[in-house]
DNA sequence: CCCCAGTCCTGCGGGC
DNA sequence: TGCCCGCAGGACTGGG
């Protein structure tokens, strides 16, 4: 499932497309697959993409966006499934969009998603701005300064780790990093925002921090039911330093006592430690 | 403000 | 062995 690590696996690996030409977009359809949800429609998406020129390669928490000439921006929402892909993809059933790009060799820009809960949409500034803007999609949570998180969330009674995965309060955290950040900051995640202290507030920016920046470096998390990839279809690596997430029963990393506990919060799966972690 | 249930979707794995 | 059901959850919506 792609989060912040991952979709900046993503935009990196895609970042080469910079400079180039969309010489055609293909919104695919197929009679076998709910088709991908697509904005404004595919016709308009197809016909406005034609001859743009790519000026950067962004993310926004967990979009990536291909930053165009003359303002417009096309947006990558993976959710659960999706792919960013410039190789063949791991099924061609599954295959929702294709951007031929014009420039040095032969280029191709594939959306790919199992589920199909993705989007795919095509802003002008505007759009952009309502739908996109700080007040939809919060500070970046890699690197968030202790100070902006604390502000952003203290005055939540929320349990912690539902108040993390808020994109409109911090962007890019999801189910698996907010639990591994908690565990990090030894953070019981049920805990009300507003019962945290300036110093777990600290601790809980330096942890997201350093499990963001970790699970970078190993190019995201490809879970066993997961299906995410690189831009070249390859898995990541950061499953194997997972310290809590999808493992309950097994012995806490940290304290080699205590054994790693599933509960449900908000209605999502949450892995901690309940000793580190009281 | 906050919480919860439901919605989208498909592959997989547990249970019988 | 085979089938069914539930689970996975990001983002959003509607009701309480």
């Amino acid at each position: 499932m792609p989060e912040l690590p991952e979709v900046e696996t993503m935009r990196r690996g895609i970042a080469s497309v910079a400079g180039r030409r969309i010489e055609r977009a293909a919104v695919i359809r197929r009679a076998s697959v709910r088709p991908l949800t697509v904005w404004p429609s595919a016709s308009a998406l197809q016909r406005r993409l034609r001859g743009a020129r790519i000026e950067a390669v962004e993310r926004l928490g967990k979009r990536v966006i291909l930053a165009l000439e003359g303002g417009d921006r096309l947006v990558f929402e993976p959710r659960m499934t999706g792919l960013v892909l410039l190789t063949d993809p791991p099924t061609a059933k599954h295959l929702r969009a294709r951007l031929t790009l014009s420039g040095k060799g032969k280029a191709e820009l594939l959306f790919w998603d199992r589920r199909g809960l993705g989007t795919l949409s095509l802003y002008g500034p505007d759009e952009f701005a309502e739908r996109l803007g700080p007040d939809r999609i919060g500070p970046d949570a890699w690197g968030i300064p202790a100070s902006v998180l604390r502000d952003r969330l203290d005055a939540s009674r929320r349990a912690v780790k539902v108040a993390l995965l808020d994109q409109r309060a911090l962007a890019g955290v999801g189910n698996i990093y907010a639990c591994e950040a908690l565990h990090v900051a030894r953070l019981a995640p049920e805990r009300p925002c507003c019962s945290l202290t300036r110093a777990e507030w600290r601790r809980l920016a330096k942890a997201l921090d350093g499990v963001l920046s970790e699970a970078v470096r190993y190019e995201g998390s490809t879970l066993g039911d997961g299906t995410y990839r690189n831009a070249l279809n390859q898995d990541g690596s950061y499953q194997a330093h997972h310290r809590v997430y999808a493992r309950a029963g097994e012995d806490c990393p940290r304290c080699g006592d205590a054994v790693v506990v599933r509960t449900v919060l908000g209605q999502r799966a949450t892995f901690a430690c309940p000793r580190c972690q009281g």
